[in-house]
DNA sequence: TCATAAGCGAGACGGTACGTCCAGTCTTACG
DNA sequence: CGTAAGACTGGACGTACCGTCTCGCTTATGA
């Protein structure tokens, strides 16, 4: 116990936020954060406890739960955080366009940060918040995704019957069924092809 | 608690399985399997921890941990008792099949025993021992689906550049999406169509 | 946190006490209750919370928690453990044979097990459990004292009217009421002079 | 939690107490004193936080520790004010003034506030100051009683070795003795004789 | 036939993390 | 400067499971 102060205190001078007042600061928020990705790069998505997140950004417990009422919230909130907001850049062809946009989320979903996309779906399938998190998100790619599928569309590459945002969800239910079943090496440009072909019109 | 305990004396005036020797017990097995699925359809997953599993098998943890190594273990097990082995029958067109393999595995994935596949797809992102098993489950359930496509395309259903396998992985991916993302309330028909008629010669 | 197990790993290569099978094991009771009285002498009484106990003695928590169900549980068990059975050993006079009892209680008192007790008092005013042990222990001492004081009845010390175990009360609360209020360095010839003397037979 | 926030919007519609300048504002005094023993009341003494306190009085936390800067010099405070001056009004032999005083003061001890009392003692274990303002208290509570006590000798009620200030702390540590130990519905008037008896001249 | 090897129920054990509570310190914004 | 508000670190609380262990018992098998 003695020892642990002791240390705390001999192993780090840190700054040591203390409350500006009656609201939230953001220098906790940023450091819990931190700390969350910093465990997630170091111990894997195992180590991140809510216990360690506190220990490791020198919070109190109190102020974690205060914020992010469960582990579901705060993978949420580290994700949001570390994911850039890919925009989908036309390659010509939806499918070019497509294989770049594997291509994009499997490099991330294979980086530290991006692993926690896997912890929130498994998250998701046993507490009610995340799931609603993870649907909202869902939703707002599948717009994303759709509006591009669209643009392809308005161009004439797909054959008459394609649904915008029905293709949209195909495409992304391939990428997250490579997610969920660890096969992120998947070839790209061969998946673009396997969920697309069907839909072009060069292929009657 | 006192649930357990009222469970404890309630539903068993000490039947008391005993070792049957140098040899796995099936009864054993049957308790503990059975006590799974009970406390999924009575507290839910969450309920299910190994602890509770052996209080309500009456079982020692040491059988359990000798026979499923770890929860993962215990709940591909539990899923695989509770599965019906789903055959594909022909409906005529693939659509039609597809529609009604849809319809039967949102219907099961809704049932509490269906509940633990969700599971075990979450646990299989931090557990490797299930995400083995599901990717070998996975592989299995591919080659069945792959064999209707087959069929199917024997019949000139689909266009020339389909391929069964790929396309199988997509149909499988459309209704795995729907169940890590809580809408196993989708239509099957619908869902057959969207996707699916890209790749059905009759759409040029 | 790892630090934190390598430094454990690192600076003791303690025994690390296993279970012994489904009943309690006594080198377990006495690394809890060694801890405690550790702790006791190194930080005093307000060290002495459950999780540093626990932390010392290298002992789970929920072990804890399982034999003695509250800090007050535990400390009752170490004052048990420490408190040596005093028997009165009669000085000739009831005067002489208490002066020795206050000189006894008081000096073990001022220990740091005997300070245990004063904690028991403190617990016992808000802790049913400890209470009630507490009124054993008290009444268990009160019959000790109480036949002392007939002894000294018997031999004709006391006044006619003197009851022994009300008088063995008075005796008791005078010495407890030195203890919380920090007194403890009262001269105990002079006390039971001051608490007895009006029951002694010579002065009319 | 629930119940805090429904005390807050029941019992003040914001009344709202604010600063009055650079100097101590006296109704905050009152009502953190008053929140303090309502709390009492309500939740008895384990309710009793800092934290409560301040909610219920709508004071800031820094407000009480300005005034009372720990939990034990609070408990002091809300003692102080609720109990009673106790002027021991003579009832003509020390015996029944004593047996007056030890049915007011049990009857107060077991009121919601004089609860407080046994409170300090506990606190006072480990807590200096507590400690510190009990034995301020012990001793004025002393003096008064020394005075009944000499007025009684005075009228040569008392045997010749009695000394007035020892007899009182008899006196006070028996009825201390039936507090800390949860015995306050003894015969004040038994108790009386109990205790004096010895002392008084008619028992030679 | 009887030792021995395993299966089994039971549950204690050391641990980790949980989510809650409170202590005591601090800052802001208002008066 | 006093005050209400409440965020903050820190740490103990008591609980729930984890996975490992040992006990004492049972039964089948092979020496």
């Amino acid at each position: 116990m003695a020892d642990q102060v002791e240390d705390l205190t001999g192993s780090c001078a840190k700054p040591q936020r203390r409350s500006i007042g009656a609201k939230r600061n953001p220098a906790t928020e940023e450091a819990i954060l931190g700390a969350a990705q910093e465990i997630l790069r170091d111990k894997g998505v195992k180590g991140l406890s809510m216990e360690a997140v506190a220990k490791r950004a020198r919070a109190g417990k109190a102020t974690l739960y205060k914020w992010w009422p469960s582990r579901g919230a705060l993978l949420v909130a580290v994700y949001e955080r570390a994911k850039g907001e890919h925009v989908h850049e036309d390659k010509g062809t939806l499918i070019a366009t497509m294989a770049a946009f594997y291509r994009y989320v499997f490099d991330f979903w294979r980086t530290a940060e991006g692993q926690v996309f896997a912890l929130i779906i498994a998250e998701a399938q046993s507490d009610a918040d995340v799931a609603e998190a993870l649907e909202r998100y869902r939703k707002e790619r599948l717009v994303a995704l759709a509006e591009v599928v669209d643009r392809s569309q308005a161009r004439g590459e797909l054959i008459e019957g394609a649904q915008a945002e029905a293709l949209a969800e195909t495409i992304m239910a391939a990428a997250w069924m490579r997610l969920i079943t660890g096969r992120l090496d998947s070839d790209p440009e061969r998946l673009a092809h396997e969920v697309l072909d069907g839909w072009m019109v060069g292929n009657r």
